[in-house]
DNA sequence: GTACATTACGGAACGCTGCTCCGTAATGCA
DNA sequence: TGCATTACGGAGCAGCGTTCCGTAATGTAC
């Protein structure tokens, strides 16, 4: 049912053959609707039943659930990794430029009900979602990081990949539990990282 | 099957009825073998059978999952929270005491395969679990952080249950990814708790 | 316009969870 | 010895992610 979302144009096409009729996108549109109402951890069953499709559909595009996720928030993961440098030549210091994406990126986190905890790599097919995070976003961070502790001419304590992790876990179950305080505990965290700096 | 495990002693006996034949020791004494071979999440059926026993069993004794987790390492974070008051005896200074009962806390959790993972109270019955570690631990990690920012005459940045939350989840997937640190991040955190103290 | 190869489609089915339920067997008391 | 009480095992249930396959739609060739 919902033959809604005419993606496709009906005129002259480019001559190959049998191409989805369903786009992806919709598929994607359909899934992002459901996990802001049910959670990252919505089932299979229930995205594709908001999509009007079968399961089977939504695995022939996204062979695994957690590629599925990497889909619907690639680009908002590329908006954080763009804001990096953005940040790095806006603000007056490295430090403050690391805080403000650490901020950045802390809230992406939170506001996605359950993302954070989709993101360890626990194990079987969830490595898509956790390789491309790390792969996208480890550099910014390290970059941010080197900056960070050039003037001081040190070292960072442990490495962006490690960082980046770390405030990925202080971040899971932060939207369950109302006493718990990921975004302090992140803010603690850097400031963790950045002691000894100068 | 199996009949062996010849808990109960044959004599007479004090006047209750039918009380447990295969003892709660004996499946907890399953549970920890199964723990260590296969992980915190071995699935509860694998537990039984190592035990010789029905799942029906295992839950007359334990309801939920995570209280049988609970039960199993009961102890230990009994000694976790006796080492507390201990530490803050013997060392030199509260924040070397605090540092060394959060390495005590730290390797516990990472030693136990996944059961940081467990800890966080991710929604329906794992709440037990989560309870018990908080009801227990938060108070010895409460007095280890006031007794280091007693001399300062300042207050912690952050309250004990998120301290100890903190570093519950930095310690998830620890033992699962070679490349993560989860020691050296909770140290870390406990530097940015500190930072600011004295 | 018709026949064919190619592709996408839906959803039943599989294996795996944690957990419940119930007929059966063992136990202790009278 | 008989009976109420309790523990027992494991089949069964609901839910998950994922696989599979018969069917339907599509585009191409004639």
């Amino acid at each position: 049912m919902a033959e809604a979302q005419g993606q496709r144009p009906p005129g002259p096409r480019s001559p190959q053959v049998g191409r989805p009729r369903r786009s992806r996108q919709a598929l994607l549109d359909a899934a992002a609707e459901v996990f802001v109402s049910s959670g990252v951890d919505a089932p299979v069953r229930e995205i594709a039943a908001r999509a009007g499709v079968g399961v089977g559909t939504i695995y022939r595009h996204f062979p695994t659930r957690p590629e599925l996720v990497v889909a619907v928030y690639r680009h908002q993961v590329e908006a954080c990794a763009e804001a990096g440098p953005r940040l790095l030549a806006q603000c007056a210091t490295p430090e403050e430029a690391l805080r403000a994406w650490v901020e950045l990126f802390v809230e992406f986190l939170v506001t996605k009900h359950g993302l954070a905890d989709v993101l360890r790599g626990d194990s079987a097919g969830s490595d898509a979602l956790h390789a491309f995070f790390v792969d996208r976003l480890v550099p910014v961070c390290g970059s941010l990081l080197d900056a960070a502790f050039a003037e001081a001419g040190t070292a960072p304590p442990i490495d962006a990949y490690n960082v980046l992790k770390g405030i990925g876990n202080l971040c899971i179950g932060a939207e369950a539990d109302t006493r718990y305080e990921a975004v302090g505990l992140v803010q603690l965290l850097v400031t963790g990282v950045l002691t000894g700096r100068s």
